[in-house]
DNA sequence: ACTTTTTATTTACATTTGCTTAACACACAT
DNA sequence: ATGTGTGTTAAGCAAATGTAAATAAAAAGT
């Protein structure tokens, strides 16, 4: 267990979304913190190092994306998980964001229901990720799947499962940070690599096919964005 | 048994983190000292020849992956085992480290039930390495596979086969690892050494000749990557 | 030293596998 | 309705590996 609460910053230029925010995560027993712009936010940051930050996108001075991107230039953030608030329809804004180095985002208008869960759902997972289950480097475990760079397969349920380079590589890839939405691009370079151009449903592709063998349920489509591994 | 402590290493900038993990791990009964940045870890390392080495990744001017380097490339540390020491979830393209030569990493925080277990698992294998597989050195049991280093042949079902000794060689390595891929890179390195240069079907045209004799299940390709021995 | 035998590598092609594409279906929002 | 983005399928293509036979190199035998 935890000795000490989560700490999470949450960042509004509304008041009463911050109160609302707040209210509904002390009851889970979070520690809550609050800023109302960007500068207000990164001083914040530093003083209580939270675990996790949640940025308004839009924010009159400086957005929600340049605070992430200046919070990830700052070494003590590299690797703090951050989640953007965004109205739902604001396409362009969500697609940069990700590209900043968020790991989730959180739609306006907010229930509380949902919030709540998701946010539980982030901190399981990193959780996860800095226990005892890593003990062997050359594999990942993210819920029940295992899997094995060295021995390049993927365990599940006892079983093992051969994937092609492709597929494993991507599979490889979202479940090395399970939660963080990829966006396509991310994707591409880090499966395809830069140079390399291909068509636009060949990710669908091969994510089609992992489904195939692993399973629907664990990769989840983020539209307009990208996929994420879930469990 | 074994008649002296265990030497570890402790490399970090930050004082306070290498008093925090030498006192967890004096109480496990291991030998610990200490250095602050790189230049001290090899000095350090040569004086005191540890069993294991514990690197920060993040470190002014030298880092941590920089030292490993260093380090493997001197003969003495050549089978030293090296840890990495790293901020939770930095992707895995950072932990590229790996190919540097280390053995595992440990994630930032530390928890201290964490850290002792870890290397108390490191421990464990490092025990084994050195002393069943070793002490065996001339002959490897692998499924109903024998291989005897000694008088060069294999044994499969109580019936002696003999393989050239490229073929010999190369079974070898891919049974040293049973389950692990090992890249064409890997082979070539291992079988032929880093100046020869040969063609590209040359490694295929061995494993033909070795399926040919042995069977053809036991090796088993993996597109794209390589080859591993399996049962 | 020369021949023979064995082992290693290359060549040229066959085969297999996996990757990508194209065409269309579907879902959802405007 | 129309547009945008993703899902799905099958088919063609390309890359990686398999294979046999020829050649080269090394070892062994005479």
């Amino acid at each position: 267990m935890r000795e000490n609460k989560y700490k999470i910053l949450l960042v509004d230029d509304e008041p009463d979304i911050l109160e609302f925010m707040e209210y509904n995560l002390r009851k889970e027993n979070y520690e809550v913190h609050k800023a109302v712009n960007g500068k207000d936010a990164i001083v914040k940051a530093k003083k209580v190092q939270p675990d996790l930050i949640v940025l308004d996108i839009m924010m009159p001075e400086m957005d929600g994306i340049e605070t992430c991107r200046m919070l990830r230039d700052l070494p003590d953030f590299k690797n703090t998980m951050i989640t953007f608030l965004t109205a739902r329809n604001e396409d362009y804004s969500q697609i940069a964001g990700f590209e900043v180095g968020a790991d989730d985002y959180i739609t306006k208008p907010i229930k509380p229901r949902v919030l709540v869960s998701r946010i539980n759902a982030l901190f399981r997972r990193y959780a996860m990720n800095s226990s005892e289950i890593y003990s062997n480097l050359s594999s990942i475990i993210v819920g029940d799947l295992k899997i094995d760079r060295e021995q390049y397969i993927i365990i599940k349920n006892e079983e093992r499962i051969d994937l092609p380079k492709k597929e494993f590589e991507l599979l490889a890839l979202l479940a090395s940070k399970a939660g963080k939405v990829f966006t396509r691009d991310e994707i591409l370079e880090s499966v395809w690599g830069s140079e390399v151009v291909v068509g636009d449903r060949t990710i669908d592709v091969h994510i089609r096919k992992i489904r195939e063998k692993i399973g629907e349920e664990s990769i989840k489509t983020v539209k307009g964005i990208g996929y994420k591994y879930d469990f």
